[in-house]
DNA sequence: TGATGTTCATAACCCCAGATTATCAAAACT
DNA sequence: AGTTTTGATAATCTGGGGTTATGAACATCA
């Protein structure tokens, strides 16, 4: 048998979790297949590695000079691949990651966009929420994704796509209500227990708790919906009130009659969406290229120009 | 899927053959198995990286840019594997090839000794005529090999074992008639019609005829051994005369009794018998060690020190 | 111009490298 | 001693990559 990428990328991993188990989660196999793949690196090398006298892992002397080579083959990889990928512009095959609060709004009018743009581009989606789309992004499972921004992330290169206002969602009634009174809410001054949020997890809860200064164990934690349609029904059927992004009205104000919306008094709360991408320093015209259509879209979206 | 080791590997073959069937050939595949390699690594990284509209094949800019990065790699591979190998001197596991007429006189000497050096040594050997164990050899698929030197071939390291005289071989009547006439024979008398010769692609084959000025097509074509064991009982029979290596004497005098050799008239033809290798630039240590053994394992076989 | 040869791509099938789960053994804590 | 942690080993299954057979495109030649 051969030497290969696969060991030696196994090899980097074990070398900075100095733990099989947790090597072996980095490189997303089970601990036995990555033991057993180091073990075949050493007796192809004819040479012990790692040093398991001890409790801690170590490299030998020879390990350190294999994982110095395999770091630059491994860079080296990674060079061919991103100066090739891209270096044409936006084509080929593209995994893009996105937020489910955004997923849905965005690609039905970003999609034809980009399939006009290019109609040999082999598009791959990834709708997740923030924590895990970020996750493959740094994996190298996806090219780029769309989050809101600033990830609070090292190593990202984030473009700001657009500005997305949150707005008051109630019943029809409710806002009826507020809108008599003839002020526009203040969103610290919202009744936390009628605070109707997103699943953990979603980015767009722990903003909407931001905004209005709470934390989510005031909230009725017996009602989360995993998904915008779902929790606008909740709105709609008097459950509470929430806060909405501006790119989710068009659809879900058509979906759901029954609910409606205001603003908030100025400064208005908002999140931006951003795309963002790792940090490889090779060209980013593919990247700024998706970005410009993507904002684009957004823009179509919104009415307006949202442009961050 | 990942790019792997395999596909850069097959894309240098293919730039430097310029040739599907060729390049499949060189790295011992087929060229279906090429083919589908290559064009694996063009769609993981997006692009075409041969220029297949022309019937030569040739590069496109993107794939000249990744076969410089596949050369760096590859060699950073070999480096690592050639760094770590050898670098404990004689051990782990190694490759030796051997030609037919040394081998079965050599080894059973050479093998105690190596054992002794070294009980771990995992010791794979490859018995083939000379250009098969030089094409293995410069394949990587050997460590280090047994051959007539000089070997011919650019690129790898001699060091000379031992000297081994050729010695006339007949039927114990006809060396008993010579010796009679108490003269030593002379390679260049022989009669070429009598001389019975080794199957070709024998190296020795090729060095008798060379001793004995002449060619392959004067003498009986019908009368060819594929061992020396089997040469030796033809001779023994009475069928003509042959030119032994010294380092077959012992084992096969003793086996074929019948037969009976004698030196040649100064100055004697011989053999020069080395340990070769590909030229690395590594460390050398287990080479000279490796060599050390076998020299003192021939010197043993042939009774004084033939340091050639 | 049709026949033939060369060359690369494709299809169908097969096998082993490498994955998984389950389990063991040894060391390090309670 | 009992429990936990961690790496090694065993048994098993699957997909990547191999092979052979065949197709399609193009060049060459009678």
């Amino acid at each position: 048998m051969n030497i290969t990428l696969r060991q030696l990328s196994y090899l980097i991993a074990l070398a900075e979790e100095r733990h099989f188990g947790r090597a072996a989660a980095r490189v997303h196999v089970t601990q036995p297949a990555l033991s057993t793949q180091i073990r075949e690196l050493e007796d192809r090398l004819g040479t012990a590695l790692i040093d398991r006298t001890d409790r801690a892992i170590r490299l030998t002397p020879a390990g350190q000079d294999v994982l110095d080579g395999a770091r630059r083959i491994m860079g080296e990889v990674e060079r061919i691949e991103n100066r090739t990928r891209w270096q044409q512009g936006l084509s080929g095959r593209l995994k893009l990651g996105i937020i489910p609060t955004v997923a849905p709004y965005l690609l039905p009018v970003a999609l034809p966009r980009l399939r006009m743009r290019d109609v040999t581009l082999d598009l791959r989606l990834f709708e997740a929420k923030t924590e895990r789309v970020l996750d493959a992004l740094g994996d190298g499972e996806l090219d780029a994704a769309v989050v809101a921004i600033p990830a609070g992330v090292p190593g990202l290169v984030e473009q700001p796509l657009f500005r997305d206002r949150f707005l008051l969602a109630a019943s029809r009634g409710s806002v009826a209500r507020l809108n008599a009174r003839g002020e526009r809410p203040v969103p610290s001054n919202l009744n936390p227990n009628a605070l109707l949020l997103l699943d953990e997890g979603h980015c767009l809860a722990d903003q909407a708790l931001d905004v209005c200064g709470t934390r989510r164990e005031a909230t009725r934690v017996d009602l989360r919906a995993s998904s915008l349609p779902t929790l606008c029904g909740m709105v709609a059927a008097g459950f509470g009130q929430t806060l909405l992004p501006e790119i989710s009205l068009a659809k879900e104000c058509a979906a759901v009659p029954e609910m409606d919306v205001m603003p908030f008094a100025d400064p208005e709360p908002h999140r931006v969406i951003g795309l963002v991408r790792r940090d490889l320093g090779g060209t980013d015209a593919w990247f700024t290229e998706l970005g410009d259509i993507l904002a684009a879209a957004s823009e179509q979206l919104l009415g307006h120009d949202a442009a961050a």
